[in-house]
DNA sequence: CTAGTGTGTTACCGGTCAGTAACATGAAAC
DNA sequence: GTTTCATGTTACTGACCGGTAACACACTAG
């Protein structure tokens, strides 16, 4: 009963622009699209947005800070526990591969529809990337693991062939199996500390 | 000295879209540009091929035989020995990793690109992951691994993974020690057989 | 009451896109 | 020499795209 509208458009915009790029494809989907499915029109867009460039951006960065949201919960949830936050982790992965309308990582699609090297999305993608794969690796070092740059290697590139797998191959690929494989080297690499 | 014109035009506009597609993507290619880069024009191009999504598979497809014609190459270069035949095939990924025009797996980007189910591309991309992921784990159970399925996804993923790592992060990333981690994981993982 | 601000609406610009029609050219086939 | 066939050329259609201009409307602040 309350008021439809309390949400500003330019939330509104990117929420749709969030939707609509990952559903569809970044190129796939127009300024139009995304302004109608806002329910507002092109001009309020550009009013807060410079381009769709800018918008592209701004939507993998909004991706980038829920993603990083995600792990933040997990350090709270188990803190001082890098063990147990990398079980927690593996455990998001099961839910998250298994869901049919995941369509991969948002910001490894946009990397492949984007190559150009001067587009703002190129800088968001890169650094979230790193920050992503140093994040697992200060993991693994804190949980005593003999390796621990191997290990955090092998996991983050086998979660990221997971996320592709989905796209290409659909439901019934390798992927559906990354967090058993994720389990199992976690289990099985030797670790200087017990806990 | 020979007349620049032997290849016919199908074969030159394939070959310009294998290029063209590849290193820009397949939305942010025209048509237009595909008949200038093989020398010819849109007219002849679609005297050729009936529309530029059935180019797009024709195009995967070909690829996807280019791909199958090394692993053909590997078996034949080492016959009746799987591990030789993998560890072959490693040495060739350093290799791709390493090459900084390399924009990942071109069918694998294809999906990306492409999220409708219908697409003719769709079926191309799917049969060859398969394809190639059985190719692997084929190769894994003649090895006499313990765990051959296992082996199989873990090899098939990380080197999924590595490909996309390449677009997002570029030369930095983890993918880039991929081979490292194949190899590691084929001499550590448990074998019935010992060749 | 009025000024200012954010939004909706419509129309437009220049450009690109996939795909087609009509006709000219060239070379080989007979 | 003429038929045939693949190719080149130009021009076009209808649709879409990113982005902008101009103006109308509603609401809020003073």
């Amino acid at each position: 009963m309350a008021a439809p509208d309390v949400v500003p458009p330019r939330e509104r915009i990117l929420a749709a622009a969030c939707e609509l790029f990952y559903a569809r494809g970044i190129r796939a989907v127009s300024v139009d699209d995304i302004a109608t499915a806002a329910q507002t029109n092109k001009m309020t867009f550009y009013r807060h947005f410079e381009s769709k460039d800018l918008l592209v951006a701004e939507y993998l960065r909004s991706l980038a800070r829920e993603a990083d949201g995600l792990w933040d919960e997990l350090e709270r949830a188990h803190p001082g526990d890098p063990m147990a936050q990398l079980r927690a982790w593996v455990g998001h992965i099961g839910t998250m591969i298994s869901d049919c309308k995941n369509r991969g990582c948002a910001l490894a699609n946009a990397a492949v529809e984007i190559p150009e090297k001067d587009h703002p999305a190129r800088a968001v993608i890169e650094a979230y990337k790193k920050h992503k794969h140093e994040r697992i690796a200060a993991l693994c070092r804190n949980a005593g693991f003999c390796e621990p740059e191997r290990i955090a290697d092998e996991i983050f590139l086998l979660f990221e062939g997971a996320r592709v797998d989905q796209q290409s191959v659909g439901a019934g690929g390798a992927g559906m199996r990354v967090g058993e494989l994720i389990c199992t080297l976690l289990k099985s690499s030797p670790r200087n500390t017990t806990n």
